[in-house]
Parts: structure tokens; sequence; C-alpha cells
DNA sequence: AAACTCTATTGACCTGGGTTAAGCCTATTT
DNA sequence: AAATAGGCTTAACCCAGGTCAATAGAGTTT
């Protein structure tokens, strides 16, 4: 079960057996279903969640009722709605199961308590966090400065494995785009652009 | 100097004398005139800076040469190029002053041995880094579901400061608007949308 | 296998905001 | 104080991509 998780966590720092035994004590597996939801919107986010085996999606629905979705979590990713796990305000996304997935989950009084003891956790996530804000920044950037066959592309260089596990409505949500666009798109490389 | 730096740290955790001067000794202050580059898009971002007094914006040119304001960084706030900074590639922006400037920085080998020295900062770097993270997320979100209107009325809520203090065809810019559409909407805002 | 449900495709049409270009106003610079 | 430059506004025009609507598989359910 937690073979996944330290193999990434160690790619960051490193662990002795005994900071494993303890982590593992902070940790709660779960499993969900497809369409499972993790979190709803509202509510607030008890958890953060590694995610061993599995796909998640979370997106956000806005003022005008229109959903987007932020991000998805394949192996090896972690998923929550930050703010809401470490402020507790309500959560302004959902977290969804796209396939049958297996987490672990920590709730925010256990990752306190978790950096305490194993100090190197901290460290841990100051990486995580560091690596997904410049990863953010370049989304940033690309949502700015691309057209939306630019960013469709680029997504597909990078995330070739979402490509094939995702309905491409949804990657279509989460470019920004609407889903007749990304169809033409395609149809448009199809042709040799 | 080191004032307005030791408070905004000890907003998140908590130092004693002897960390601090510790801290001290690895951070070097530096003035910068107003226009003067920080950074250049190519160069390899060599330090993390910290804004004492100032204002500093950071921006990337595109493919197709049209230059992004990505953010602007105020007194408290941090300005690098994040992923150079730890992985030694080139920079992808530019850091300029748009102010007299005076910032304290620190080198990657010193940061790596701060936080080995005093390990308290992962922690300070781990919170300071998620909040920026909740924050980029918002503004990605922002990016996708509001027109450009809503954007700007978000950004004068957010940042009065900086409407203050920076031109508005940069405020644009970082908004990813043309600068004649801000032009336009502020004239829709006075006559009451 | 018929009835639903989801997803993708295609066409016709429309609009928010980009582009180009001109003119103006306020600071700097000489 | 004249000249130059940077910033802001306005107008005319245009287009990438959104919206609406119809059609058609592909997968599930009854």
């Amino acid at each position: 079960m937690f073979e996944v998780f330290f193999s990434h966590i160690q790619e960051k720092v490193s662990l002795n057996e005994v900071q494993k035994d303890i982590l593992k004590t902070f940790f709660i597996p779960k499993k969900l279903r497809k369409k499972q939801y993790l979190l709803q919107q509202g509510d607030v986010c008890k958890y953060l969640s590694f995610v061993e085996k599995g796909l998640l999606m979370s997106y956000n629905v806005d003022d005008k009722g229109l959903e987007h979705i932020n991000m998805f979590a394949l192996e090896g990713w972690w998923s929550s709605d930050i703010h809401s796990f470490f402020t507790h305000e309500n959560a302004v996304i959902n977290i969804e199961a796209l396939e049958d997935t297996e987490i672990l989950m920590i709730s925010s009084e256990s990752f306190e308590e978790m950096t305490l003891k194993v100090p190197i956790m901290d460290r841990y996530f100051r990486i995580l966090f560091q690596n997904s804000l410049f990863t953010k920044e370049r989304r940033l950037i690309s949502s700015i400065s691309h057209t939306a066959q630019e960013k469709y592309i680029k997504f597909v260089e990078s995330n070739p494995a979402l490509v094939q596990r995702v309905p491409q409505n949804m990657i279509a949500s989460y470019l920004g785009i609407a889903p007749e666009t990304l169809s033409r798109i395609k149809k448009n490389i199809a042709l040799g652009k």
C-alpha cells in the first residue's frame, strides 16, 4: 500500500525505517469507486491525499454555474483544497475519482504532528510545493500567451498518460476551452494544422 | 535593514536571537535603482530576494515577442525565478525594479546551508510556498472563468496598494488584457458599468 | 434489441476583446 | 521652454473561440 508513497517521497528526501514507521501511523488508506466524491465544494477539506493507484480530478463551479477542472492527480500526486485544509475555511473545489482509486489520507491535525515528529517532511513539502508553484506559474503564463491549439499540443506533450485516461471534454475543461473547440483543434492537427 | 524581513518570517514561525544572527549571515543586502534589472531571461537566477522596501516586477517575453507581467513584489514579498534558482537552468523571466528598491538576497548554496543550520526555515518556506500555491491556483481559476472587467475589479479589491504605485498598462499586462481594453473597462465602471 | 446516456463531431452564427492608428496629456530631458 | 517620451483614451475594424443546435456513434441498462 505504501510503495508508491515512499518511493515518491524518497525522490526528494531520504527516510530511515523508523521515520517510515512513524509516517505510516499518520496516513489512512482509503478506496474510492469511480465517480465517488472525495471532497465537495462548501465542505471543509479535512484531508490531504496521496494517490497510490487510480486518478482523481478537482474542479470548481464558478459564479455562472460553469464547471472548470483545475487539476488531475495520477499515481504519485497529491490532491486537496490546500487553502481549506490549512485554514479550515470552506473548500472552493470538488474532488472526484475518475477511476477506482486508492489513496492515503492525512488530516490537518496529523499533518501538524507529523511535521513535528518527522521534521524532514517540512522539507519534503517545501520542495513539493515549490515544484508545484513553478508548474502553476508555467500554466498561468501559458493560459495568457498561448492559443487554444498551442495549449492542447503542450498538454499532450507533457501529459501523455492523461490523454489516454481522461475523456476529451474534461481535457477541454482543464485547458479552459469549449469541447467543440478542442474537437476542431484535433481536426486541424490531423489535417496537418 | 532586517526589520520587515524578520517581522514577516515571524508571522509564520518563531525565531530566537541565535537563529536571527545566523540568518543575517546568509543574506546580502542590495539596493536597486528604478528600472534596474535584478535578473534577465536566459541568465541563471542565482538569488532569491526579499523586498525590504520598494517594488519589483517580474515578466517574461513569449515566443511571439510579447511581454507578460507575472507578478509584482512589494515590501514583504519574495521574488526570483524559483525554477532557475533551484535547478540552475536558465531563467524564463526578467525581474526589474519599478521603484528604488532595497532587497535581501540569498544564493542557492546559502539557501541549502541555511535550511540545514536553521531547519525551521524549511517550515517557513513550506508555508510560504503553500500560500503562494493557492494564490496562483485562484489566479488560474480567475483567468479562465472571469471576464476582463471582473478580473480588474478583483485585482483592485485585493491589491489597492499596487493600483496606486503601478502604471495602468502594467496592470493590464499582469491581467493578460490589452491596455486599451483596460482603459475601456475603467470607463465602463465610471459610467456605472 | 430497444431505449438511454455520454461523448464527440460539425455547421451556422455571434461576441469579447485584440489590433491598428490617431490624438492628448503629463513628465523628463536638453 | 522646446523637445521627446511614456502613459492614457477613443474609434474603427477584425478574429479566435464561444454558443446553440443537430447528428451520430459507443457503452450501459432494462
